[in-house]
DNA sequence: AGCACGCCGACT
DNA sequence: GTCGGCGTGCTC
């Protein structure tokens, strides 16, 4: 036992989820035998003022301990008897750090639960929940009609067809009760030993292509692999998945599935649940603390062979890893863009190579990044061409609005083709990107701008709300009728957003039900599902909405889809946006028609022979991925080069551009010239939410010289007087500026 | 990141 | 005379 004149002769080097690039040194808590503790337990220590959780990361002799012994403090206590995460999570979550040049404790945080990340017991919870019985899934809402609460309660079922925790029903007792009676609902009981009740699926038709995209990665089951499968919407890429997983389940193994978008999990979970009698389990952000950690330790513990999860899944310990599907793989939202920046399509990979596994990527518009590795022969790429079922190729036709009279962002042209489609009491999607009435609120008299006094960036006018707000930092104010500059001037909305277009369509279209999709009307809970349940039963005639319409669902009594504006996509600073905008007309498309109904498609320009557009529409996604990559060779841009931007931010105007510049002062000696550095450069936006910011963008042909040069510079950056004044971050593999 | 300490303006 | 603004420095 240790005392006061017999120190412990073993330290514990600990990973605490700091900004601060290193391990800190304690002793093992007291009347503890260092020699039971090994890495990857969770331990609690004295930090600062504070106590934190960190995870032991080595043991060390104290006689190896770098730091006066005077200084060190005892660990509190040891969490886990037994580590939490494996070798190769170690391992993985070590590489990630150095990749991302991100603290070790933070990476290592971010693989936890956040319950188990506060310290919280990793013991699985055994909360009571309760799920459909199989005759309460055959019942369709509206035979409760007259007992609208309950139809309420099984309307939310059917919305979470795994099961709902006891503490999610509370304001539903009663109700449930009367479910639970009527055999409708039951305790759900989730399964103690998975391979008593594994039933082989049955058999499923799957035509060649799919066939041979199965029997590849089957193959490889057991070794690494990087397979891309490109496949259009309703090839049967699910199908593909599924039948991939059916055979590693029967060799006991585990498969982590990563979706872009919690929107999507559920009618995946759907599906998978009706496929695979073993439990499957879900990780996202709609999830509570605790159904994370129960999801975490389920796969944890081996106990759950198949994971449903977002970018935040990825880390999660697989005893028995078998195979990383990665759906929807062109995602950006698989890239976390602030605090640790890590790509999880990249860590997938990375993480597969280390536990001897294949990845499965899926797309229908693969990266630019996936087809160059393509290419290069360091992915297989397995296609799938043909439309199963009943799905058909929708017709595209460039709308050149150039001198055409317009309403409210709607071409004439295009107002007489909604009139055609509604008609014949089909749906029309719109499209843009852009929430709110309208973008800008100027004054007619003098030309002030509604500007954000924080941001470099105009405050969006919200008509409906009577609000002004900026996108950029949140800040709003109140919609105000004269203008603060002449006082005098009229003040007009200038351009357009989802809201200014829906108020048009009531005018134009009024007696169609209009549905709005965005961030400002789905952002109370459960609303989107709503809305979409109203579009599904043909009640919604015409569907508005952003980006997250583009997104997975699929829409078959739509046969007239409009992108009002691509041609902010083809002028765009940022290289990437060529690559976004063909990505989304290619998913949008994708949302409509069917073999009945063949989906009609329009594209609103100024630019109707822009040439990616062109080879887009005539040849094809593949063939404009071609062209695109080709191009960025000739520029020297990813995914033939590669980036790391260094941002920084302050209060002080002056202090992040002088930072900048004594970095590039100490980068010479180390670059020897191989990697260019482009900048200091104000950022984009070089004033957001208050601050002042720069960047600076370091690019090199070689990943490794890159990487070398990151490696002898960053650590001198700390040691800069300039960098006391200001904020930075590093971002590898930036997917977007600053 | 937190959270301290540490010196200069508007209030009981 | 104080309360508190955020500049600077530290965390085993």
């Amino acid at each position: 036992m240790a005392n006061r004149d017999n120190p412990p002769n073993q330290i514990l080097q600990i990973a605490i989820p700091v900004p601060l690039d290193r391990l800190f040194d304690y002793w093992p808590p007291r009347q503890y035998a260092s020699s039971t503790i090994a890495p990857g337990v969770r331990v609690s220590v004295p930090f600062g003022k504070a106590t934190k959780t960190g995870v032991v990361w080595r043991v060390i002799e104290s006689k190896d301990c770098k730091v006066d012994p005077k200084r060190l403090k005892h660990a509190e206590e040891i969490l886990d008897a037994e580590p939490l995460l494996f070798f190769h999570d170690l391992r993985l979550l070590e590489w990630a750090s150095r990749y991302y040049h991100h603290p070790l404790g933070e990476v290592i945080a971010t693989a936890f639960p956040v319950a188990l990340r506060q310290g919280k017991p990793a013991i699985l919870q055994h909360e009571s929940s309760y799920a459909l019985t199989e005759s309460g899934r055959q019942i369709e809402p509206e035979q409760l009609k007259r007992a609208p609460k309950q139809q309420a309660l099984l309307t939310l079922f059917r919305e979470h067809p795994s099961a709902i925790a006891s503490s999610a029903l509370a304001p539903h007792k009663t109700a449930l009760k009367a479910l639970l009676e009527k055999g409708l609902v039951q305790e759900h009981i989730e399964p103690a030993r998975p391979a008593d009740i594994f039933e082989k699926p049955k058999a499923l038709l799957a035509n060649p292509e799919q066939r041979q995209a199965i029997e590849a990665v089957v193959a490889g089951l057991g070794r690494f692999s990087v397979s891309l499968l490109q496949g259009v919407t309703g090839s049967g890429k699910t199908e593909v998945y599924m039948q991939i997983i059916a055979e590693a389940l029967q060799q006991g193994l585990q498969v982590l599935v990563l979706l872009p978008e919690i929107t999507l999990t559920p009618q995946l979970e759907q599906r998978f649940r009706q496929r695979f009698k073993v439990p499957i389990v879900c990780f996202h952000s709609k999830l509570n603390d605790s159904q994370r950690l129960n999801a975490w330790l389920h796969m944890q513990q081996g106990r759950a062979p198949i994971m449903l999860g977002t970018r935040s899944a990825l880390f999660t310990p697989l005893p028995r890893a078998g195979l990383i599907i990665l759906d929807e793989e062109h995602d950006s939202s698989f890239k976390q863009q602030e605090g640790f920046r890590f790509s999880a399509r990249d860590v997938a990979i990375a993480r597969a190579k280390m536990l001897n596994i294949p990845v499965l990527l899926g797309s229908a518009t693969p990266s630019l990044e996936s087809l160059f590795n393509v290419q290069r022969n360091r992915y297989r790429l397995l296609e799938l061409s043909a439309r199963a079922g009943n799905a058909v190729e929708p017709e595209f036709q460039v709308l050149d609005i150039r001198n055409k009279a317009m309403q409210a962002g709607l071409s004439e042209p295009l107002i007489t083709l909604m009139h055609n489609t509604l008609e014949k009491g089909q749906q029309v999607l719109l499209f843009l990107n852009r929430r709110g009435f309208a973008p800008v609120l100027i004054c007619h008299g003098c030309g002030w701008v509604s500007r954000c006094i924080r941001c470099d960036a105009n405050m969006v006018i919200h008509a409906g709300e009577r609000r002004l707000r900026c996108h950029h930092c949140g800040f709003e104010q109140s919609l105000i009728n004269r203008c603060p500059a002449c006082g005098t001037g009229e003040l007009q909305p200038l351009g357009m957003g989802t809201e200014r277009i829906e108020q048009t369509l009531t005018d134009l279209f009024p007696n169609k039900l209009i549905v709005r999709l965005d961030r400002d009307t789905t952002q109370r809970k459960g609303s989107l599902e709503g809305y979409l349940r109203q579009i599904h039963s043909g009640h919604a005639d015409i569907i508005l909405g952003t980006q997250m319409l583009a997104k997975g669902h699929h829409f078959p009594d739509v046969t007239l889809v409009a992108i009002l504006d691509i041609d902010s996509g083809l002028f765009s600073v940022d290289f990437h946006a060529a690559e976004k905008l063909a990505q989304m007309i290619v998913q949008v498309a994708g949302r409509a028609g069917r073999a009945d109904k063949r989906g009609h498609v329009v594209l609103q320009t100024r630019q109707p022979h822009h040439p990616m557009l062109t080879i887009l529409l005539s040849q094809g996604y593949q063939a404009f991925a071609q062209v695109a990559l080709q191009e960025r060779k000739q520029a020297g841009l990813p995914p033939c080069a590669y980036q790391a931007l260094l941002r920084v931010h302050a209060n002080n105007a002056l202090a992040p551009q002088q930072f900048l510049q004594a970095v590039c002062q100490l980068l010479p000696p180390l670059n020897a010239g191989r990697i260019q550095v482009l900048g200091p450069v104000p950022a984009p936006m070089a004033r957001r939410a208050g601050q002042f910011r720069f960047q600076l963008l370091l690019q090199s042909p070689q990943r490794k010289a890159l990487h070398q040069l990151l490696d002898a510079a960053l650590p001198l950056l700390a040691e800069l007087k300039e960098a006391k004044k200001v904020r930075w971050s590093l971002d590898v593999d930036p997917i977007d500026l600053y």
